[in-house]
DNA sequence: CTAGAACCTCAAGTTAAGTTAAGGTAAAGG
DNA sequence: CCTTTACCTTAACTTAACTTGAGGTTCTAG
């Protein structure tokens, strides 16, 4: 057993969270904590690698609900190793790929297609680029301008 | 002028779209349309090639609300032609290029690193995938919505 | 010992992009 | 003419991923 010794704020500093954003993930089952004497959440080191492996993955486009399904193919009762995070990160990178190949088709068809005579819903590439392969969309606008 | 002669349900068939998104998007100014003796909205042609591209956007991620400054720069009072819509789609293709970039990178990465040591916050180029290259250019971009 | 920082829970608010519902009008077809 | 669609408006609801606020408790530093 890892010490329980990092509080919620300690935890979201490292990690470059809220203190919100800690509960919410632990309502959601992504995280989990002990508590104190006193009620306050207490947290094992290996929480940082999850928070850190739940904020990779979103990046990537994937949504906490599909994050909580890949973590419940983690161990529940012993600190995730290496090979447990890999076959995780396996099945995200097959959906990665899948998602630029995606984008990159989109991309490859959008400067011809826009200004011509094709942009009709019925048989244009760029409104219908078929999306056998990444069914789950664009995903999320992760790049952004501030 | 063109003959403004098609109504909600046309429009939303041929662009298989709810009514209720047409009316949505007029609320946000994205398209327009007149109205008939009996307060009925009627469409002029080009409003497929509108709703075509807003869609075709959606798909790269594009939100609504740079769909509508976008469409800001088309003429407000002729049915725009092949070079507006084109100025338009090169911006979009630089920020889709830098998208994909950006999703290589981290995919790249990803294998290596969720499941190595260094997955830390401070340090992981998955965690941190640095945005210098996704940055540069004219075109905005950054990471971390928000 | 005490002030203030940090924590707790629960409820409600936020944004995006629409959808659904309610109550009423217009148009189209037999 | 009458009925069935199609349409109108406004308001409220939906999902995701959190944040904010209220009201109250616990820790920690001086």
């Amino acid at each position: 057993m890892q010490a329980q010794d990092l509080s919620v704020g300690q935890v979201a500093k490292r990690c470059g969270v809220r203190v919100s954003a800690l509960h919410f993930y632990e309502s959601k089952g992504l995280i989990y904590s002990s508590r104190n004497s006193g009620n306050q959440r207490r947290y094992s080191a290996d929480v940082l690698r999850r928070v850190a492996v739940i904020k990779a993955a979103q990046k990537m486009g994937i949504s906490l609900a599909e994050i909580e399904q890949a973590f419940s193919a983690l161990p529940k009762h012993r600190a995730p190793d290496k090979k447990d995070w890999q076959a995780l990160s396996s099945g995200w990178h097959r959906q990665l790929s899948n998602r630029i190949d995606y984008l990159q088709r989109l991309r490859d068809l959008l400067t011809g297609c826009i200004g011509c005579g094709c942009l009709s819903m019925g048989k244009c590439p760029v409104y219908n680029p078929d999306d056998k392969l990444a069914r789950q969309g664009p995903g999320p606008v992760i790049l952004d301008n501030k």
